[in-house]
DNA sequence: CTTGATGCAAAGGATTTGCACAAAT
DNA sequence: ATTTGTGCAAATCCTTTGCATCAAG
């Protein structure tokens, strides 16, 4: 954790970016939550230490301008997450209808599978493909058990 | 296409929804033209047969319910377009970074393996997967040519 | 010190809503 | 005639910005 955020910090750094208090607060609520991110639920989190909307909105522009996070999109909300562990050009979303949760799969298989995927889309169309958003939703296996 | 219409119409009115004005002009719109359209760009081409922008918003809303369109979101855009003869619960489209234009890739092949990886995820990891949208950007052929 | 970052309040853009009026069946 | 749809203006929600102040290096 401590080296992540170091690791962070310093790219930040190299970047031209100071490291003031409100990005140290955000950098750690990125690392050590596992989860997609809302703007607002990144203010509930800070608050309390200090820190203001706009600034949050602020320091989601830097922390995605330098890549240490990535938003994705997911029914007109916006969410973020981590990134700088995987500078991947392909993400595979799962997000549940019935909780909400957005989990994200990382399979060798899967990304081998979407890599060929890619490769025949580009062949075939002429394309060029740069990256790979992919996002299901349905119903995640708890709340199927659950529910 | 004034067949396709009419199914739409017929759709419609068997929900219980009135065939006005509005709406006989705005699925017209989707039926003929073939590009993912926002909420704006849908009024800028009705608004002179009198069409408010609320009454954009409000049948968009109605012709999302009854699936005759799809809403697509790319980078906080909320695009919709034709959907009714496509029920389809997967969606490949690529952005052109460059031109901005959108495309759906309708290809049997990349379907087809699609569903594979589908079924392999639901095996996995237990989840349920009701639908997927893929969204690739990259730059199009006509301006990798162009460019 | 000097530049860059922040808070606050206010502005902006997209979408939604209340309400009185108009149009559809 | 009754219900449903519409326009307008205003409200709302999320995000961004101007500006004076504060903090980082």
């Amino acid at each position: 954790m401590e080296k992540k955020v170091a690791e962070i910090v310093k790219l930040l750094k190299a970047k031209g970016y100071n490291i003031t208090h409100s990005r140290n607060i955000m950098i750690r609520l990125f690392v050590e939550t596992e989860k997609h991110l809302k703007p607002e639920e990144v203010y509930d989190l800070a608050k309390d230490q200090g820190i203001s909307l706009p600034t949050v909105y602020r320091n989601i522009d830097v922390l995605k301008k330098t890549g240490v996070i990535k938003e994705i999109t997911i029914n007109n909300d916006r969410f973020y997450e981590l990134h700088i562990y995987s500078q991947k050009k392909l993400h595979i979303h799962f997000r549940c209808n019935r909780c909400g949760n957005i989990r994200d799969y990382n399979n060798r298989n899967i990304f081998k599978k979407m890599i060929q995927q890619k490769d025949y889309i580009e062949e075939t169309f002429g394309d060029h493909v740069e990256d790979i958003s992919i996002v299901m939703r349905g119903i995640c296996r708890d709340c199927h058990e659950t529910g």
